[in-house]
DNA sequence: AAATAAACAGAAATAATTTCTATTTAGGAG
DNA sequence: CTCCTAAATAGAAATTATTTCTGTTTATTT
């Protein structure tokens, strides 16, 4: 399994606490986004005392440190999974409508300095739903 | 002023309600996307009784009939607004970062039928910010 | 070892959205 | 025109995701 997550996180300007570790392990071992609170079902089941605010504030600061990333799915919860790319370049993903899996698109230039119908693109949000490749088969 | 919001409206499977073309108006005489409960505060000048949930309603289905888009902005709420398009074909919007007002990208094919990483791409999202001519002055 | 800062728990508050039930309104059939 | 049916709606209440707040714990630095 790739330490990649635990590397971006020991890189990162936020500590590498146990219950970091915990939830990119969680996110590891599992498939797909989660909402913060399985996230939270999991943690309770591996620290005795443990809040939801603070899976709350971990995962936002865990999509800041790129280590996650926060996508779109059905319903108004948020949804957070590993970021499977570089973490640090701009790029979008790509969401399994079955299974959650996040797949990413690298090297969006898409939008960049351009105009539309008059309008000055500052910033763009692109998320893709697909069926990934194990859902399928 | 174009009443082609009203036509759509006329045209639509839900009725023409006062209070469906008493919204239209409003975004057609104000600038930019709303939260449903900056529309329900202007119903409450034209109707004496008046609902927040009916307001819910109205906003999504009118999304349905393609007269409003619900856009996003910063924070948690849904902004909606008069959709500028032909309110049938596929297309993207661009909001405004300052006002709100909302643009269109027509005839999106960018990721119609593709595969991206492993992923059958089944449908996308894409929501531009920008500046739009009047603010960008 | 003391000082400092970050992480965190737990309770409580907030605020957007939804559900539910009963009432009103509009349109079509007779 | 009047009854009938379906859609639209109000208003209250519930839900629920998220945030705020305060005090405690933990880790890091000096």
């Amino acid at each position: 399994m790739s330490k990649i997550h635990f590397d971006r996180l020991a890189a990162s300007a936020i500590k590498d606490t146990p219950r970091r570790r915990a939830i990119i392990s969680f996110f590891e071992k599992s498939t797909g986004a989660k909402d913060p609170e399985t996230v939270w079902e999991h943690l309770k089941t591996k620290f005795r005392r443990c809040g939801l605010p603070g899976v709350y504030r971990n995962l936002e600061q865990m999509v800041n440190a790129g280590i996650l990333v926060r996508v779109q799915r059905e319903g108004r919860k948020r949804y957070y999974g590993l970021c499977p790319g570089c973490g640090h370049m701009h790029h979008h993903h790509i969401v399994c409508v079955k299974c959650g899996k996040i797949g990413e698109m690298p090297e969006c230039t898409l939008f960049k300095g351009r105009t539309l119908g008059g309008f000055k693109i500052v910033d763009h949000f692109i998320q893709l739903s697909g069926i990934c490749p194990e859902c399928g088969k």
